[in-house]
DNA sequence: CCGCATTATGACACCGGTGTCAGGGTTGGA
DNA sequence: TCCAACCCTGACACCGGTGTCATAATGCGG
C-alpha cells in the first residue's frame, strides 16, 4: 500500500498541488473540469489528505477538548456522545481530559494541555461551564470554548443549558399536587451551578403553592451517591418525618431509597422519592425514580456544532440556548396517604 | 503571547535548530553544556514542541484510538481512565471511538478512521478485543494494537485481561458453600468473549462440587439490564424456583434483583442473587450485590502502555498477562434456607 | 477587434519540526 | 607526531499540506 499524498494525486491528474488543494477545501476559481477530474483521481487513488500536515499548514489541531470533573459516569458518557456526533460531523477529534476543579494546579494544568494538545477550541461541562476563574483563563488567551449546562448567561459566548430551575419547580410541583407538604431537599455539590437552580425551583414551586419553606427539611449533599446516604439517614430521623424527599440527582435518590428500603419504610406508600437528571439507575431500581430528564446529548452536541462554526468564523454570532427538561415519573412517587 | 517554536529556541540559545532537535528528543552525541544551555532556553521561554509538526516529521499522530461498544456505562469510563492515565504518562492523546461490532460497515469504519486520523495505535476492548475479522484486518495493515480483557491469547501481539472464568468460578462456589445446590444462571452478550468464559467458570464449579448441570437454570441474556428483566421473569417462574441467580453481569443481577422484589420476594433470604463486574449499580441498591471486581483501569492502563512502548520500537516483545479478579460479598448472597 | 476586469492556474515560500550527511574538533593508539 | 575513529554541530532537504502572488487564459463592453 502506497501512500497518497497531494502530490500523487497532483501528478496523476496533472495539476499543480495548489490545485488539487483548492479542490479540497471546496475554494472557488477552480473549473468545473479541473475539479471534476481532481475529484474522480480523488476516488481512483482513495486519497484522504493528511490532517496532520494540514493543521501544521493552518496551525490547527483538528481537536476539541472536553473537560469535566464529574462523578456521574452516565453523565459523562451522554456528554461524550453528544460532543463525539459533533465532532464526527465536521472532521474533528474529540480528546477527553478529565481533571480536579480543586486542584490548585487547575489553570497550569490546563494550560499545559493547550499547549502540549494544541487544542482548537474547549468544550466546558459541569461544573467547569460556570467557573469563572477557568473562563476568565481561556477568554484571556482567546481560546474559543462552549459552556453545556451553565446557569449563568454570557452575552459573548456559546452556550447551551436546560433549564434546571425550571426542571425542580416541575418535579416539586408534581410532588405537591400528590399532596405532599412536608418535602425534603438534598443539595448537591456547592461547585455545581445545577445546585443553586435546583434549589431555586423547589423553593419557587413551594411559594407558588403557598408551602412555607422550612430550613430543616434541606440537607446539604454532594451529587454522590455517599452524601445521599448520610443526607438521608438525617431526613429519615426527622419528626415529623417529611412526606417526600426530592433529592438534587438520582443517585442522591436512589441512596434515599436504599435507606428507606433497608429501615423498612415503604415507597412511595410512606415516602415517596424523587431525583434527577434520569441517570440509568433511575430505572434500574425498585420502585423507578420520578425525575426530571435533561437532554444532555442534544446540548452538548450544539455547543460542540457551534464552537466549531466559531472557529471556522470566528465573526460568528455568540449561541445561547436554553432545551426543555422533562418530567418522568415512575412509582417512587405517589399520592400522600 | 508570542510563539516559541524550535527557531526562536535556536537562535535564542546560538545553536542550529536540529541541536535543539536533539536536545528535546534526548539524542546522544550532544555536550553537556550545549544540552543544559538549551535546557535552561526551554525554561526562560516555556517552550512547548509543537506535536503537530513533529507529528508530520515523523509520521506520527501520538493518537491512540479507543474503540468500544458496550452497554455499560462504567466500563467504558473505567477503561477511558485507565487508558488517559498511560497516555498522560506518555504524552499521548486518547481518541474514542464508539461503533457497532454488528453493523457491516466496521471494517470501512475504522478504516476511515485509520486513514482520516493517522492514529499511531488502537486499544481493542470487549466486545472487539476477541473479533477476529478486525483483528486479522489489523495485522494486515500492521495497525498496531493491544487488547483489553481478550479470552484468547496470541503469541505475538499485546493483551491484557483478567480471570473471567476463574471468577465465575469463585462466585458460584461461594454460592455453593452457601448450601444452594438450584443456580440459575444468565448469560451475556454471545459477541463478547466473556460469556462464554463466564460459563466456563459456573460449570466448572458446578462440577468441581458435584452438582449436575442443569440446562433448565440458563438463560441467554445479552448483558444489558431489559434482557435481566426477561431472563428474570423465566427464572421465577420455574418450579422449583432455584434458590439461587447468577447473573453474568451487575446490571442484568440488577434486574433480577427489581423483579423479585416487585414479586415480593425477600433477597437474599428467598433467593440469593450473585452479578459480576463490580459495577457502581452494584452498591447503589438495596441490598447490594455480591460480585466480582475486575482491575479494569489497570489493565486498559497497561495495555495501552506497552502499545506505546510498542509504537516507540516496534521489535518489543508481545505482552501478555492475566491479572487476578477479586470476590466481593454483599448482601445479595445469603445462607439457603 | 482591442483593452480591461475577472477567472483559472501554478511557482514558491512557509508551517515547525526531523533525517541525512558532511565537516571541524578531539581523542587515542601506533 | 600522525592518522583514524569518534564526538559535536549545523546546512539543507523533507514531511504534506496551505497562503501569497504572478501570470496566463478567458469574458465582455465598446
Amino acid at each position: 500500500m502506497k501512500k497518497v499524498t497531494i502530490n500523487s494525486v497532483a501528478s496523476y491528474a496533472g495539476v499543480s498541488k495548489k490545485t488539487v488543494s483548492r479542490v479540497l477545501n471546496n475554494e472557488p476559481n477552480v473549473s468545473d473540469a479541473t475539479r471534476e477530474k481532481v475529484l474522480k483521481v480523488f476516488k481512483e487513488l482513495d486519497y484522504t489528505p493528511n490532517p496532520i500536515a494540514r493543521g501544521l499548514a493552518q496551525n490547527r489541531s483538528f481537536i476539541i477538548g472536553c473537560i469535566y470533573d464529574n462523578p456521574s459516569k452516565s453523565y459523562i458518557t451522554r456528554v461524550q456522545t453528544g460532543a463525539l456526533a459533533a465532532c464526527q460531523e465536521n472532521n474533528y477529534n474529540l480528546l477527553i481530559h478529565p481533571c480536579d476543579l480543586r486542584g490548585d494546579a487547575l489553570i497550569s494544568n490546563i494550560e499545559h494541555l493547550l499547549q502540549s494538545s494544541r487544542l482548537d477550541g474547549l468544550v466546558l461541562t459541569p461544573p467547569f461551564s460556570d467557573f469563572k476563574v477557568l473562563v476568565d483563563f481561556l477568554k484571556s488567551k482567546k481560546i474559543p470554548y462552549a459552556r453545556v449546562a451553565s446557569a449563568v448567561l454570557e452575552d459573548d459566548s456559546i452556550s447551551v443549558r436546560s433549564n434546571d430551575e425550571q426542571g425542580a419547580f416541575e418535579i416539586t410541583e408534581h410532588l405537591i399536587k400528590l399532596g405532599h407538604k412536608a418535602i425534603a431537599f438534598i443539595k448537591g455539590h456547592p461547585d455545581h451551578s445545577a445546585t443553586e437552580q435546583r434549589f431555586k425551583g423547589y423553593r419557587r414551586a413551594l411559594s407558588t403553592h403557598g408551602i412555607e419553606f422550612n430550613e430543616r427539611l434541606v440537607e446539604e449533599g454532594n451529587f454522590s451517591y455517599h452524601s445521599g446516604v448520610d443526607s438521608a439517614r438525617s431526613i429519615l430521623d426527622l419528626t415529623p418525618r417529611p412526606t417526600a424527599v426530592f433529592a438534587s440527582n438520582d443517585y442522591m435518590a436512589a441512596a434515599v431509597l436504599k435507606l428507606a428500603t433497608q429501615r423498612q419504610f415503604k415507597v412511595p406508600d410512606d415516602i415517596s422519592i424523587a431525583g434527577f437528571d434520569n441517570a440509568p439507575i433511575a430505572r434500574h431500581i425498585w420502585p423507578g425514580l420520578t425525575t426530571i430528564a435533561q437532554p444532555v446529548e442534544e446540548m452538548t452536541k450544539q455547543a460542540v456544532t457551534k464552537l466549531i462554526e466559531h472557529i471556522g468564523d470566528p465573526q460568528e454570532q455568540p449561541y445561547q440556548v436554553t432545551l426543555e427538561a422533562r418530567l418522568i415519573t415512575r412509582e417512587s412517587t405517589a399520592q400522600v396517604r
